[in-house]
RNA sequence: GGGCCGGUAGCUCAGUCCGGCAGAGCGUCUGGCUUUUAACCAGACGGUCGCGUGUUCAAAUCGCGCCCGGCCCGCCA
């Protein structure tokens, strides 16, 4: 008690938990990484409750949570779908679990970001709101900047809905906090107060993790609010307490750095209360396992290295409590570059679920978290086709590996939202064709083809059909979104480039007389006779089919010829063969 | 500068904990389905497991040293 040397630096505490390992040798194998996690989630209550520091009919409690500063992009969604995997792993063992999301919404806005995001997730640039009322609120809390798109209480708000939103949409039920609440409220009043009143020990802990820090100067772990301009303050000069109900501190609204510029302090001198301000980040985060009664937090790497380490330490050797298992994700990239709301390298997860269906995207989370991944949209179909495949294995329709068996008994039914029933009758469209059939607007049509192609079996149920032709809709718009080779459009206005050589010229006007005169067009009989039609003019029938795709799509390939031009109206089909418009 | 994570086929990824023939899907190529699109079936091609080294009968896997990318030691999934 006397000897504060003795303190544990950044190599402190042997029982320091490691973020990192997943599996450590004594852990039970296990296919899926939420499950040993659990296991340590569940060595952690045990130990608490031997210990009868813990409440017996308290849930176990896992966290996430990020600043509502801008758009949530989707790799947000790692810190709140990896903590779902281990929530819904301790729920199937039994326990209670709840699984809170902060919004850290009393953090300062350091810079703009040259992107938002009204509630409906449509992207809106900087230009296009008051970026002014924005720039004079810099160093604000989030919560106390007034909305941009007017539609909500404050910025942080706004995009704290969108949060919610984004939950919602991949069905995982938060509880949703607001840190800003959490001060108002008095919930940090307690432990602010306690690390104040300890502040040298604080200090001391801190300065091993930060230079800035000094063990014998005169930081203090408390920002307060400048009640003049509003802005998160840096510089307390003395703390008092024993005044008011709780204490006050001074302080003196002085720059504040914020990357490679300074945001401007006003000068003011005042007093400020335990509940007008906020904890620096170090000590806020342990002070959230505090409040909130943590076991569990998933973090990306960007905290493994500083706030981790520094976080566990201030836990145990300042606030006298023992931090959550931890567990760090990878970051991933989107079409290989870095989530960027500034370089507009974003995507929301409506955005995404557009594309795709809910349990591909759960899938995506449900793979090993430490592994850096490119979350690609111009090959989602590999993810698609990986899900699918991922699913056939669990129903026994593929044999896959011993380990995809493994993992896809294991994760299958996590995957599916909470209360879906596992129903082996599914259909999945493979996603590609389902792009292709995307070019009909009438559904009916695009039934008729994918049975046709025997993709929907005789006798399949009616929801099963239905979900299977849903995915027509999001495969559609990846094909347009990407413009890729299945955006398939019918050129119709005007006649594509092309050059063909006699023969060719020969067999295309033979075929246009036969649309011309037949009686009615089967879509058989017609792709029979494109094909007769070129071997009587001795085209290559491969050939023929191309310049096919040249006139309607002005592609090299295209879908099925014969049942397509059956559903064009005649005269054009007759029109543009002859090669006249 | 110190520390950490990642690097496996053209692409997306398993496999690394626990050493045992280098794997899957997609793509490409060839052939088949006496119809050729999306597919499906059969086969082929495809690798310095980032590099080197040590241990071992045996190394993608374990140790050590490097390289590249990213992250942390300010803020931030």
């Amino acid at each position: 008690m006397s000897d504060e040397s003795s303190v544990g630096g950044a190599n402190g505490a042997s029982d320091d938990a490691n973020p990192y390992t997943l599996q450590s040798a004594d852990d039970e194998h296990h296919a899926f990484w939420a499950d040993a996690v659990a296991d340590r989630v569940e060595a952690r209550v045990e130990d608490q409750l031997e210990r009868g520091v813990r409440d017996p009919e308290e849930p176990i409690v896992v966290k996430g949570g990020i600043s509502p500063s801008g758009v949530p992009h989707l790799g947000n969604v790692n810190e709140i779908m990896r903590g779902y995997y281990v929530a819904r792993v301790l729920r199937e063992r039994g326990h209670e679990v709840r699984q809170v999301f902060t919004a850290d919404d009393r953090d300062p806005l350091r810079k703009l970001p040259r992107t938002l995001c009204d509630l409906e997730g449509n992207l809106v640039d900087l230009g296009d709101v008051d970026a002014g009322a924005l720039g004079r609120n810099l160093g604000a809390p989030y919560t106390d900047i007034p909305d941009p798109f007017g539609c909500c209480d404050s910025y942080g708000d706004h995009f704290s809905n969108i949060i919610q939103d984004s939950a919602d949409a991949v069905d995982v039920p938060i509880e949703l906090v607001s840190n800003t609440d959490l001060y108002e409220r008095g919930e940090f009043e307690d432990v602010t107060r306690y690390v104040l009143e300890n502040r040298s020990r604080a200090r001391e802990v801190l300065s091993s993790y930060q230079d800035k820090v000094d063990a014998d100067g005169d930081y203090v772990p408390f920002n307060p609010i400048c009640a003049e301009c509003g802005k998160i303050t840096e510089t307390v000069t003395s703390v008092d307490l024993d005044a008011g109900e709780a204490g006050t501190v001074d302080y003196r609204c002085t720059d504040m750095d914020a990357g490679d510029r300074t945001i401007d302090g006003c000068g003011h001198e005042g007093a400020a209360t335990l509940r007008e301000g906020k904890l620096p980040w170090r000590f806020e985060w342990p002070a959230q396992w505090q409040i909130l009664g943590v076991d569990f937090e998933p973090f990306g790497k960007d905290h493994a290295e500083g706030s981790w380490p520094s976080g566990q330490d201030v836990a145990r050797n300042v606030l006298g409590i023992e931090p959550p298992v931890p567990m760090v994700y990878e970051w991933f990239t989107l079409d290989g570059e870095p989530f960027s709301s500034s370089e507009g390298n974003v995507i929301l997860v409506s955005d995404v679920l557009e594309l795709l269906e809910p349990e591909v995207l759960r899938y995506f989370f449900a793979k090993d978290p430490s592994r850096a991944r490119d979350f690609s949209i111009e090959r989602l179909d590999q993810l698609v086709d990986e899900f699918d495949r991922f699913e056939a294995i669990y129903f026994g329709e593929l044999e896959g590996t011993e380990d995809e068996r493994e993992f896809a008994e294991r994760v299958y039914p996590l995957v599916l939202e909470e209360d879906a029933e596992v129903r082996e009758e599914r259909i999945r469209l493979p996603y590609t064709f389902a792009a292709v059939l995307g070019m009909f607007d009438d559904p009916a049509l695009r039934e008729e083809v994918a049975r046709k192609e025997g993709h929907i079996p005789e006798n399949a149920p009616e929801w099963a059909v239905d979900a299977a032709l849903a995915r027509v809709e999001r495969a559609r718009n990846w094909a347009r979104r990407t413009g890729n080779e299945f955006d398939y459009e019918l050129k119709r206005s005007e006649i594509p480039d092309h050059e063909f050589d006699a023969a060719t010229t020969a067999a295309l006007s033979e075929l246009a007389e036969f649309v011309a005169t037949a009686e009615t067009i089967d879509p058989e009989e017609l792709q029979g006779e494109i094909y007769e039609t070129a071997k009587r003019n001795d085209v290559d029938v491969g050939d023929f089919f191309a310049a096919g795709y040249r006139l309607f799509f002005d592609e090299e390939q295209g879908p099925k010829l014969g049942p397509f031009l059956a559903k064009v109206d005649r005269e054009f089909v007759v029109d543009r063969l002859r090669r006249d418009r």
